[in-house]
DNA sequence: CTTCTATCTGAACGCCTGTTCAGATACGGT
DNA sequence: ACCGTATCTGAACAGGCGTTCAGATAGAAG
């Protein structure tokens, strides 16, 4: 057989998801055509089936690639017994990592309605473990006495919640660097958290 | 000239307006037809037409009037004087007001991108007005030693980030209740902009 | 150099979109 | 009871949608 390797499905892959990233982050799933997607590739329409079934499992694989890339660098790092130094390490990760990839982000949760049921509910489960991790974070903290929490589930989601701000207004070159930010949203979490 | 009062336009406009409110928040605005909005009506998509110029300014008449109520009922607030009193009050205010209208909050920040420039503009500038009033409980608890933020714009919005958070969980009747909800959010917001 | 097939084109499918408008309708004012 | 008009219908418009597929194309394998 031919072109098996080299061809231009190794390229054209990564091309049209790229494409569609960009374009369902800014003007949303619902208001982006196919047709726009394989303009911005150089390619017609058509083409794009041979690398998805349809529009839906394109968004899909999106958002999946981006829970699960989330989920493996957080457990590759090494986790520091410390709850302090756990609540710490997960604060400055998440800023980052964000920050990095806010197209990815901006989709995985303004996009949630547009999934169908069955792939709503594995996306809400990677996010669910991603949440457990900073939720047995605060449990363990509030066990040896160190932070000070009502509710864990809810502080989780507060923390969470407060911490995905960031990339509704930081931009890179800004008035505050990286390493300012993250020592801010630092204070804020350690103090809302703390006895 | 006749019907003047009484008349069909009455109940027709805001039926449109409420129709319309409940599909964008459940599918997003450029997932909702005219013909879907006018069928929950119960009249045909053109009649549409004689209560708003055409879809956008549907859309943006929903978040105008939005966040023009919202800066209204805020502002009917007896002011504390003290600051820590002032902030107590709006954690207390926001929350309350941003349940009772989901869709509302919802649809107020999911569907920026889909105004023109123009109303994009509009909005924001009444977002702005009402993050500025947050940001001056944090300045004047600041100079007053009460409160201590390094950064009051940035403490701002992620104290406002972790407010909305509530709104994707929260549901009545369910574990907490509103009054339970509000002091676990007031305790982490107190303690995180505390000295 | 030919063969084979992965890849892409270009046209077509049926359906839906926002919007317009002439004409039907029904109600308040007289 | 009739008039006048605010309101709504129903059809039409031009264009875009996601998706399919027969056929053209091009590049590696033999």
């Amino acid at each position: 057989m031919a072109r098996t390797q080299g061809s231009h499905s190794d390229i054209t892959g990564p091309r049209i998801r790229k494409a569609a990233l960009g374009l369902f982050a800014r003007h949303g799933y619902a208001a982006v055509s196919m047709r726009q997607i394989a303009g911005e590739v150089g390619v017609q329409a058509g083409a794009l089936y041979n690398y998805t079934p349809d529009k839906q499992s394109l968004l899909f694989r999106l958002m999946r690639d981006h829970m699960q890339d989330l989920l493996a660098a957080y457990d590759d790092l090494d986790r520091p017994d410390d709850p302090q130094h756990a609540l710490r390490q997960f604060v400055g990760f998440h800023i980052r990592f964000h920050l990095q990839r806010s197209d990815e982000v901006f989709i995985a949760y303004m996009e949630l309605r547009n999934l169908t049921p069955e792939n709503f509910t594995e996306i809400e489960a990677l996010r669910r473990r991603y949440e457990d991790s900073l939720e047995s974070i605060l449990q363990s903290g509030g066990q040896a006495g160190q932070f000070s929490v009502t509710d864990t589930k809810i502080a989780t989601l507060a923390v969470i919640a407060m911490l995905n701000g960031v990339i509704t207004w930081y931009r890179s070159g800004g008035r505050l660097s990286l390493d300012e930010v993250e020592q801010i949203y630092w204070d804020m979490v350690r103090k809302a958290v703390t006895t």
